[in-house]
DNA sequence: CACCTAATAGTCAGATCTGAATAATCAGAG
DNA sequence: CTCTGATTATTCAGATCTGACTATTAGGTG
């Protein structure tokens, strides 16, 4: 379902958000995401923006409304949104929003490989990870507190409440583990002890 | 930093895992992935496998080992890790376990453009969502149990577990977010509501 | 024993992404 | 008034990824 989609980059899900308000050029579009934040939640590319925006082109959901120049700057191609568009819109977002999907963030993959370190080693690096997780949840607040005394409205920062929530999480999960590592009661503490420089077993899996 | 990686694709860490144990070929290398459940952290793919193993070698990494075949099968390549490869394996395991990075998870792109979608549809999805995060949830309880049931230490599951504290969260979120959708009395259901049909205001960004 | 399905092993064209480069203009320092 | 650095606007080569394809063999079924 996801990968059917012509145009798979979630960079291309905001350039249509934008331009069903108001046609506007790749430039202005960077300029718009930098400046509305929405850069935190979609990684955000110079290059890729133009890439997508052809590839959006292409697949018919936006077309060249005008191509022009603004005071002396260098020329350029103004997209609009098409009907097409507008549907992929509304569809993209209701599957976003509808249905969770499996995902791989980098620190699963890393505590599914960790048994390759001794456990010393990782308790300490959590450590670590845990002050620079303190920093994240600095600066989100920090951020969503300033923003509200602006007068930005809650709406537009759900997307730093559930950050944060999943901060908190990953947080306590950490310190959690942690704990068990560090604690020698827990049995598969010293299972791993046991284990290292055969990092993994030979276990016969669930199937 | 992440990006100075010779290989930045977390695939590429498994790799080196492994054969942190001993030599392998790729296909072999899949299976493992698979067995191990490691397919379901790490974003597995039969031809980036190959890619991953060749970027690997180019950069000094993993080299060829013998070149064989095993009964009737056809001929493969097996790759041993280097010391190189070695060293890699505990630099990289060291980032991902010692800092976060900044991700970009769908729902998250989601949340910060849902505005655009009336408030009542968005709700709508969001209570799809949740039945679809309670069938995620069950498969997750489930495989701990029986992976639990059949000996595999509680090690090899950890990331399992943080899974299923993410989810959670984001079920929790989720049900917050549902209620203040619905709820009058919050501040910016009506903002909302007086909104659409212009998604997005012109609101001054905080710098 | 003929047939079908699943597993084994790998390749490759085409799509996609990234980061760096280009080039012009504006705003402020000195 | 000229130099410097930031901003505007876009392009593109090279690296990377994906999904589909080839080809062989093992194992089971009727």
């Amino acid at each position: 379902m996801a990968s059917k989609r012509p145009v798979s980059n979630l960079l291309g899900l905001a350039v249509l958000c934008y331009l069903s308000e108001q046609p506007l050029h790749p430039y202005a579009l960077g300029r718009m995401l930098r400046q509305h934040g929405d850069a935190r939640s979609i990684k955000f590319n110079h290059g890729s923006l133009y890439m997508v925006v052809q590839q959006l082109a292409r697949a018919g959901f936006v077309a060249e409304h005008e191509t022009g120049r603004e005071g002396a700057r260098p020329e350029h191609t103004v997209y609009a949104l098409t009907d097409a568009g507008r549907l992929e819109l509304t569809d993209w977002l209701h599957e976003l929003l509808g249905q969770p999907r499996h995902e791989y963030p980098a620190f699963v993959a890393a505590l599914s490989l960790m048994a390759a370190l001794p456990p010393a080693e990782v308790a300490g690096l959590l450590r670590n990870r845990l002050t620079a997780l303190a920093g994240q949840r600095a600066e989100i607040t920090g951020l969503i507190e300033t923003s509200a005394a602006n007068g930005v409205p809650g709406l537009f920062l759900i997307e730093e409440e559930y950050r944060l929530a999943q901060l908190d999480t990953e947080v306590a999960f950490t310190e959690r583990l942690i704990a068990s590592i560090t604690d020698p009661g827990t049995d598969w503490a010293l299972f791993w002890a046991g284990q290292h420089g055969v990092p993994f077993p030979a276990v016969a899996p669930a199937e």
